[in-house]
DNA sequence: CTCCTTGTTGCAACTGTTTGTAATAGCAAC
DNA sequence: GTTGCTATTACAAACAGTTGCAACAAGGAG
């Protein structure tokens, strides 16, 4: 655990207390487990191991009831590829949305800057904000177009 | 069941038949329902319940298995509304994508070439080809938004 | 430091979805 | 029509995630 990641760490007990909620153990170790992965994402049962390795035992319930508040008080960001389980990380660096290839699982990452023109349309036009990051946006790449090129829907 | 759905479901059966695919009474069963839903949303259990009413007992193994065999060779496209359930519809029209609050769950569709030109950056830029109408963009509709503006992440 | 309120946790039961497997039934060939 | 191959099914068991609730502990008040 490096001084970077109890800093990271240290802010996010900062923005909990903040937000009305209580720093408990449970809460703390899961800050750490979400810190020392950084912007990696990290499904429920990826913290929920980490957890037991590095603090002891843990309610799977905590932790996905937690992971659900920290993503109401935006410290964490929820993204889904495809059908997998819903994948988590922390809200740093978060201006960006996801490229994931459906079939070899390759992500990108582009700028909100690049999407930002059909943000405003949907705003202007449909009265619609979308939170884009929230879900990865699916696809495929372009080796794994090449290799087989299958219609899939 | 009018002669429209009848038509659609001969249509599906032929497309199952020619990808290979065993034409079964279980899916039979599902062409049915999927037929007379049209391009509504319907949910793995939605399926589960109209086939056991309308035709008799299916297990839903079945249902979760034939969705996506469907969905592997195009009969149908799958969507994720938030953190809900996986919902179905048959791919007919599907030149659009919807946006869906995540407040309220109401549903606007957006015309494809409205968002062309971020489809054709990621094709181009990233190598992307993404594939946007499996995924629903989430969001805040405007009146959710004006009722009480809470900040969500 | 102690008490008290109430947000939070662990537990247990439950729903929804996936996976392994033996038996079944499409359908192509004869 | 009968036969044979194998994709597909039902069943059962595992897995993932959710929910209700009683017991607990964070942290503010005194």
């Amino acid at each position: 655990m490096s001084t970077g990641t109890v800093k990271v760490e240290e802010a996010m007990h900062a923005r909990i207390r903040g937000a009305g909620l209580r720093l408990t153990m449970p809460r703390r170790a899961i800050c750490a487990v979400l810190a020392a992965n950084g912007e990696e994402f990290v499904s429920s049962g990826d913290v929920l191991t980490a957890v037991e390795r590095d603090t002891g035992p843990i309610d799977p319930s905590t932790v996905y009831r937690t992971l659900d508040e920290f993503a109401r008080i935006g410290l964490v960001h929820h993204v889904h590829h495809g059908n997998q389980p819903g994948q988590w990380h922390l809200t740093v660096n978060h201006d960006h949305l996801h490229l994931v290839c459906e079939e070899c699982g390759q992500t990108q990452m582009v700028p909100t800057e690049a999407v930002q023109p059909m943000l405003d349309l949907f705003e202007e036009q449909y009265r619609f904000r979308a939170y884009l990051h929230h879900f990865a946006v699916l696809g495929r790449c372009e080796s794994c177009r090449s290799e087989k090129e299958h219609p899939h829907d």
